[in-house]
DNA sequence: TATAATTATGGAAACGTTTCCAAATCAATT
DNA sequence: AATTGATTTGGAAACGTTTCCATAATTATA
């Protein structure tokens, strides 16, 4: 390696310089413009690799007024969730050569609508907002001034807009209909943030799936949740102290089925033998708890990889419409499920 | 509101031409110059918001060759240890203005070395670096072209840097410490990725322990993991099956505890009863599982911040020099822990 | 009142690229 | 040999700031 300076910047007039061309020619050399005789490329890319040039991304993007960056809104990380979500984004954006901006929610937790509309602005070239809470606020601004983006796992229950989700109603219809099927009759149901499109939904689907197997809706059944594990516990506890208890529980994401198997086993009673157990999304952990968790999949990383190609899409060519685009879950039957034992036995 | 053309860019010369005044003054008003009359400086600002200015950061960081962006390198998302990380990581940068540049190892697995060296030139002001696996690669070229970076949780076994740690073998130590005096005398130990120091001082740490209390250690108590959950599944398994199992397990992180508190489970074994278990790292998922669990806190979120400031100092005096620093560990007490149950009995 | 000292403002250069236009080189055609 | 056409290259403007220097305006001092 011949570099020769490598702490003091080299630019691309640095280069030319050296090469005895001119700026224009490193340019072009550098963006692969056919417009350049192969013998002087080949001169002005050694000259490059010895100098050890690098482009300055500032000024690139000042004249361009693109940045290759886009930015990812997140509510908080270190769950299983959004972490799926995130490789998927990420790896995504590392083949089309893109770098990922971070934007918490916690962090700037009141002003986050005009947070994302203009410290933004400038800095990325498209935004990713994963499970926004309250997307009213900023999609307006977002679509008026025409800004790229794409929402990750929201109901759209506003204006149509770019967003990806996934089957939370057929989900959780087929989950209840193969506890159904197993011999359950009394399935508790723990519910997620009821202001959100997928609790909803994933509710309206047990309830559809009781319906058309002629079982009537028991309200004790249905205990309120917010998706975090904790109340997975309570709930399960909740559902157990009833009259005549579940035989099979089935809660709203995996977090808070983990909760309820923990308060399971802490009544002495055995999984799935006494009590099935039921989740929702598929994190990686469900697999890895024992008994492994049946769970309704949520193709996370997938979705992500799919809003970043959209996302990218709209990129390069912005008049495209993009609509709200649904991705197939699935049920995964692993070992916390299983026919509900006799009660006459 | 008046906000006058939200979509087309204002740019300073055009609120400058607004308010009736030069470039110069604008960028002075922008940044709280002293030199710009109180009545001016207000007009100005009027008008600012007025056109619903926002600064250009490109042209910003091109002039001042600073971007107000750091770099945060980690291996993945979505564990809770790297989220606590991020989040004091987040919580810190938050105050200070800076924002956040996220690269993952997994995306650029090869050329991670030359990612660091080149690629993050000129994008960020300074990297901090989770979790690195072989920093000794990018170091030297970081140290060489005077590039500030912090290393957070990786032992400086190599040329001094600024590092952010936890004690460890202190924590280990304490941790069987506590063990031996609740009366275990055979206490199995599942190990972590032994090429990281962390790894290798907790071993250190609980054999260290065992020999201060005159209790030899067995070979067959020792079991090898790479601090993923599934090895302490199939770790415990192991260590149940030696001729004298021990009667407390004590794994190397709390993902493996966790899969070890499966293991013990699915032999029909109570916890802490039957087997005391015991973790590292406190991630907040061992307060939620059943029982809690009794483990060695790493104050992650604290790490964040600490070299999230330790870099912003850098960032300021860059002649500063900086060494490795250590955070205290503490020994969590909760469920997953109990005297053994005397064997006679 | 004239001069010096202070403060506020304007003007222009610089940061490192990309891109457009014009000039120059070269081969091919008449 | 002269004209045309294609290809390669040089030169300069532009992107939106910040910062330095000089000038203008104001106040204080002699």
């Amino acid at each position: 390696m011949t570099k020769q300076n490598p702490s003091s910047k080299v630019t691309i007039v640095e280069v030319a310089r050296r090469g005895g061309v001119s700026l224009g020619t490193v340019s072009r050399v550098i963006n692969n413009d056919v417009h350049v005789a192969p013998e002087t490329r080949e001169r002005v890319s050694k000259v490059m690799q010895e100098m050890g040039y690098v482009a300055n991304r500032q000024a690139r993007s000042l004249r361009g007024s693109k940045t290759n960056v886009i930015g990812v809104l997140v509510p908080d990380l270190g769950t299983g969730y959004i972490g799926e979500i995130m490789h998927g984004i990420d790896t995504e954006l590392g083949v089309a050569q893109f770098d990922l901006m971070l934007f918490t929610t916690h962090r700037t937790a009141i002003k986050e609508a005009n947070y994302v509309a203009n410290m933004v602005r400038g800095m990325v070239d498209g935004l990713l907002l994963v499970l926004p809470r309250n997307p009213a606020d900023y999609t307006g601004t977002l679509t008026h001034r025409k800004f790229p983006f794409v929402l990750i796992d929201h109901q759209g229950n506003s204006d149509p807009c770019p967003a990806v989700g996934a089957t939370n109603w057929q989900g959780a219809y087929n989950a209840t209909d193969y506890l159904i099927k197993l011999g359950h009759t009394r399935i508790g149901f723990i519910t997620g943030s009821m202001d959100l499109g997928a609790a909803t939904d994933r509710l309206d689907g047990y309830k559809a799936a009781l319906r058309v197997n002629h079982i009537s809706e028991d309200p004790r059944l249905v205990c309120e949740g917010t998706f975090f594990q904790p109340e997975g516990y309570s709930g399960a506890c909740a559902l157990l102290d009833i009259d005549a208890p579940p035989t099979a529980i089935f809660a709203s994401n995996d977090a808070m089925a983990m909760g309820a198997m923990d308060a399971v086993r802490a009544r002495g009673l055995r999984i799935p033998e006494d009590i099935s157990i039921l989740g929702f999304d598929d994190v990686p952990q469900a697999a890895l708890v024992r008994p492994a968790l049946t769970t309704v999949r949520q193709p996370l990383e997938q979705m992500g990889r799919v809003a970043t190609q959209m996302l990218l899409d709209l990129l390069h060519d912005p008049s495209k419409h993009l609509d709200r685009i649904e991705l197939p879950t699935e049920l995964i039957v692993r070992g916390s499920t299983s026919s509900p034992k006799d009660k006459a036995g």
